[in-house]
DNA sequence: ACCTTCGGGACGCCCCGTTTCT
DNA sequence: AGAAACGGGGCGTCCCGAAGGT
């Protein structure tokens, strides 16, 4: 049996995954028919299904390979950082984060299993904020826990802000108000007043 | 010209609404088919078509009772008001809110018809801003626009959390932290140590 | 029990079957929905179904108005004569002649009860013919029934046209021509070279 | 590529169009549902709709084809040799006509498309009178337009007649009454009494 | 009695995700 | 890896009977 070198494999993966993406993000789940799929990734269902079992586990491919990426840059560089780049994501990143909210919301098991990518996203940014502490910078009359539910919330905002194309011009304010809020006062009072 | 009770249709139509919210809110609006539709309004195809020329109006119809609803709650008690009543809030209610965020990103026609009930809420949310600035309450080193963005976002990531059925229980330190951002200085001071 | 008099029932029948005589016509059996027969007869589902039985009896009494009225023109005129007054004639008359073709076709049960009808205006047109061939002006080489055959496929044949809307020029002298062939053969070439 | 041989796919087609052309004979158009389809063609809705897009495309290229053929037929041998065939004609052949008719009257989209099939059998006529009259055998003192409208007409009927069951011993008699119709006059007496 | 609106549920067409065959 | 086939199910329409009003 003749057989393609992994690299072809990975590359073929990537070709759907892509593909993918631009479909879920532009049609949304049932939107992105298997047809459009098809049009989007140029190959045919043959192709697609011969690397992913179903539709489901395309999009979960996706969606999992998101939560990973967006992991490692909040512990990296903070939540108010992920939100800053936001608006210069690829718009399919978006797309597929407001799928995933509304399977979180119909389907009691998925929401089981993502619950998992959740605690590590709130575990690197409450890591983060506590070193902010020590160092100060990070206020100490609220416990981080809150702080890090309030920066989830404005994230989870703007993500549905930004992917139903609502453009606003107040962004960088908007956050720059956010990241105040985390700041221990002193430091908020300086940067309001510069 | 005979004709049942107006009051009769009008409970119909509640009927039939009411059915659909849950149905939507529980299944997302692919996921509501019209046999769901059926189950949860009691009713049958031939009564819900009769009243709503199709699943789409029915949608809507619902989303724009939500969107006027709201607005009234905002110019009354402001946009923080609206977010501490959410999570009492009919579950049905934010899924449809869901659903029309994910509309707003796939249906172009859709969002332009939306506009205008966005532009409504956020026109009473300045209002109420400006209110608040002339009665020495609300901060005057940030524009308006941007308060109002501020709080949009937050409230927009609440009702995403809510509606993924995220349960969170810094809920109400969380909306505390947010008002804090729009009062003024002196002021913020003061509740963050009473 | 207060009771609309005779000619109010009547006109109401007039005024339903001439409205379903416009629908069917226009839009063919399936294609004359009871809404469009609504429309079309500006009354109620409630007020047709309260005169006729189901929509295929509506049908049916159209039918069967027009299978009479022809069979008494075809045997004071005659057929030729009856193909000369088509294209004057009422759309509406051409449509549920063809539908009933097509019934004929697909409804075995129809055809059986449509026979009478057939029937019976052979018989009044082999009536005159038998008639003009007593007074020597019909062509007495070829039996009658092929007459009357030959007449009525070529009466047929005029419905199908007219109905399709094919416009046509030469029907009058086309119609000449089929009279020609009935016609004693002195006669005939009388006519043709007057 | 890997691809299913040519020879393949136009035998399924082929199997299709046979069972459709059935099918839209014994119940007429929407008498075909597609149900009726499957089980007459032995596919699945499936099978059918991947090669041709719609029911509708399907009776067009059923319709299409006849036409075709029937073109072919009049060029060659001449409408009254069409008509003297016609009886031993695969009864779907028929019903497929009928449709057509039906069609051209109610849809007026499908008139304007069918016109250019109508044209070329008008055509094809029209030149093998003109051929017969160079030879002697067809009479002058008639314009072939009426001629062949004439024939057509005739035609027409028989095509109603055949397609509505109505069986008529008297068929062959009749088709030599309108062919003497064209013939020139000498010719038509010597084939009257032979 | 006459007419309207309401309601039911069978079914029509076709689309969809998936499996099977080359 | 592509083309063909499958059959479940979606939405909306259709005809009509029931309920209600004048």
């Amino acid at each position: 049996v003749p057989k393609r070198s992994d690299a072809h494999l990975a590359a073929r993966r990537r070709q759907i995954l892509d593909g993918a993406r631009r479909a879920f993000a532009r049609h949304g789940y049932e939107g992105a028919t298997v047809k459009v799929l098809e049009a989007e990734t140029g190959l045919s269902r043959g192709a697609i299904f011969h690397h992913f079992p179903d539709k489901d586990s395309l999009f979960l491919a996706l969606a999992e390979q998101d939560a990973s990426e967006i992991a490692v840059t909040v512990e990296r560089d903070g939540l108010v950082q992920v939100m800053r780049e936001l608006p210069q994501r690829d718009a399919g990143w978006l797309g597929v984060q407001l799928e995933v909210a509304r399977r979180l919301r119909t389907d009691a098991e998925f929401r089981r299993r993502w619950q998992r990518h959740l605690d590590t996203v709130t575990k690197a940014a409450e890591k983060r904020l506590r070193r902010g502490r020590g160092a100060g910078t990070v206020r100490d009359d609220v416990p981080t826990a809150a702080l890090v539910s309030f920066l989830w919330l404005v994230h989870d905002g703007l993500v549905l802000h930004l992917a139903a194309g609502l453009t606003d011009r107040q962004t960088a304010t908007v956050l720059d108000l956010a990241e105040s809020v985390v700041r221990k006062d002193s430091e908020r009072t300086t940067r309001e007043q510069p």
